[in-house]
DNA sequence: AATGAATGAGAGTTCATTCAT
DNA sequence: GATGAATGAACTCTCATTCAT
């Protein structure tokens, strides 16, 4: 992903059976080599070959590399925030404590359904327009948060916003250090309790009681 | 950085006035056009043009451009880690809330210390090369933030590795989307104080009274 | 236009009137594409395209990229040339001022009617079986000019071959730079004019009093 | 060459003897592969491989294939266009007979000391940014002629621009014919008297006697 | 007949790395 | 030691052409 932004739209839809599972091939295979030779080394040929389609079928769906590393990259934070959000509507007006579990569990469920791909898109989300599409997907999140948090009845946070973007990245971190493989294996096992740990105590020391004086932590 | 590591040790130690003034120059230049054209058009020629030297005496103080990114990667990651380290020993034996405050302003003024160097330096970090060198950095800080909450007074913790783990990672989440540009002004001006805020919270529910059951969560 | 001369026949003739819009699409596609991309980027997808056909169809009446530009090329090259046989053969006998008036007259219609192709088609001409047409096509309008020449009554050319090829190319090289777009507008409006006092003065100068001495210039 | 229009100067001019004679070899290869393979099939490869240097060194020189190709153009149209500028200073005040022999001469022999590569760069000067490249030499022979013209002394030209343009282009079009090598060989023999026969005919009908009344033909 | 997805050779271009000067 | 011209493998992308539908 270079510094310059071309177009980065998929040229096509893929309406025909055929097209669907060349798109479909060719974004495993894109995964499988990001994960396997890292991202400078996942070029159109290697993504081609390994998808079993010709460099050119690649050039139908995408204008271009980027193009298609951005289009996996978009559609699996599509699938993360939209779990996010969606347990965030859920738990509207609950308790703080079944807020926390609930952004922690849809989160880690979301990364851990499509584990290798999450592990193998760090690399394209670190690039430069990878980093946009991450942006945009954290506020989609952050809003979702923001929003559930404003209607929670026991507390009044005084921004909720903010509270909202600390508390995703501050279960973000610990995770990503799971996806990026060095974890031992009791991090794996601990992980969701401890982050409900975390965002419970976090949640709950913003938290003011309702009608209490702006900014009194 | 690419998938196939070989030899990513610097080639010869600055000895001389001369080398550690023309290593210092690569440094900078490569931090600079790490920013200014993105980690894949971060070439040895641009670096060397831009550091005022040539190519063939970027080559005299590393075998490659892997061992130079790695290099610098290194000498970030020491600097950063060494501050927190030196909190850690600083506050051992103080209050849990004192431990969280010193972390959370020793590692943060670290980042901000050299912000461009620790922007730039994110993609490099993804590469495969560079998550080894960042588990390792991150093994060194906890290891610190476990020791010195396994001294805590006031608290006994049940798996100092594991809370220092997530407490770390806990930070460096949200400090990474500071870092990364997209952030409101706002939330660089209340990062500081949220981020203890979440650890004094995390660590606060994550402590026992002395003396009491195992793994009492 | 490549190198290697392969089969540049059309594949079937249009007989039926569907085939026969379908050809004209192409070649109205053609020169649009050539006047807009260039030569390079005149592919046979993007003159399927702006042709509303698909390449398929393309190749159903040309064998190849090349034959459909010859073809073009040749339908261009062969209204131009009927256009000044015409005029040759109807001023046979008449002074020399008139024919040289005529050719320039029916060669700047031929050319101005048609003044996209004609600008469009000089890049197909300069490619190497481009070349080979136009040769073909000068040396009909060559011919035929030197046939009016043979019978011209006022004067005696003593070799109507090279006096023709001399005319008309002296002919073609202005009105070549008009075409080119870089001409002023005066350039535009005089050019028949000069052409036929450049014609004028040639011709007149070639001819010898009838009977008189060979090569007598 | 295509038609967008990008950076087409020369990347660094060859100071060192090894350099300039890189330089000299891809001009020589690059015309020889011209005339044996044409334009299209005149590749960045092919001009390396039979200069018998690398295609990184082609790139040291030139920022892009057309930029090569217009270098040389360029060259040799400056070669051209001084031989002419040269022939008309030389030839101010002489008659009009004198200063038609003279460019005649002069542009024939200009073109045919490099007569291949006169040849092969007609292919070259008919894509979009060779065009821009000869129309510009043309201007400068242009100016040459007129103020020659604008200086006769037998004579007084209404418009010395417009004629000199008719009078050059008119030359360059049987030129043209021949360095085609579609010519016999008694055009190539009988061009040069032919041409001068051309211009003065046309110079000496254009001319009004010094003092005459304005566009009087 | 028509379509257009798929093909894959091949073009332009870059860049890590070497080595004669 | 320093230089930077030369190298050539490897990369991205295009496009003429085919053929299953």
């Amino acid at each position: 992903m270079n510094a310059v932004v071309p177009n980065l739209r998929p040229r096509k839809s893929p309406v025909q059976a055929r097209s669907a599972a060349t798109v479909d091939a060719m974004r495993i295979a894109a995964i499988q080599v990001l994960t396997q030779e890292g991202v400078s080394r996942c070029t159109t040929t290697r993504i081609a070959e390994r998808a079993g389609v010709s460099v050119g079928s690649l050039y139908q769906y995408y204008p271009n590399r980027d193009a298609l590393l951005a289009a996996i990259l978009e559609t699996h934070l599509d699938g993360v925030a939209g779990a996010v959000d969606r347990a965030c509507r859920a738990h509207r007006g609950r308790s703080v404590a079944d807020m926390a579990a609930a952004v922690v569990a849809a989160f880690l469920a979301a990364k851990r359904r499509n584990l290798q791909e999450s592990q193998a898109l760090y690399a394209v989300a670190a690039e430069l327009s990878g980093a946009a599409l991450v942006a945009r997907m954290r506020n989609r999140i952050v809003a979702a948060i923001a929003d559930m948090l404003a209607h929670a009845p026991e507390a009044d946070f005084d921004d909720p916003a903010m509270t909202g973007a600390i508390a995703f990245s501050a279960v973000a971190g610990p995770t990503r250090i799971l996806l990026e493989g060095y974890a031992p294996a009791e991090f794996d096992a601990r992980l969701e309790e401890q982050l409900i740990l975390l965002l419970t105590g976090y949640l709950g020391a913003r938290r003011r009681p309702a009608g209490g004086a702006k900014r009194g932590s």
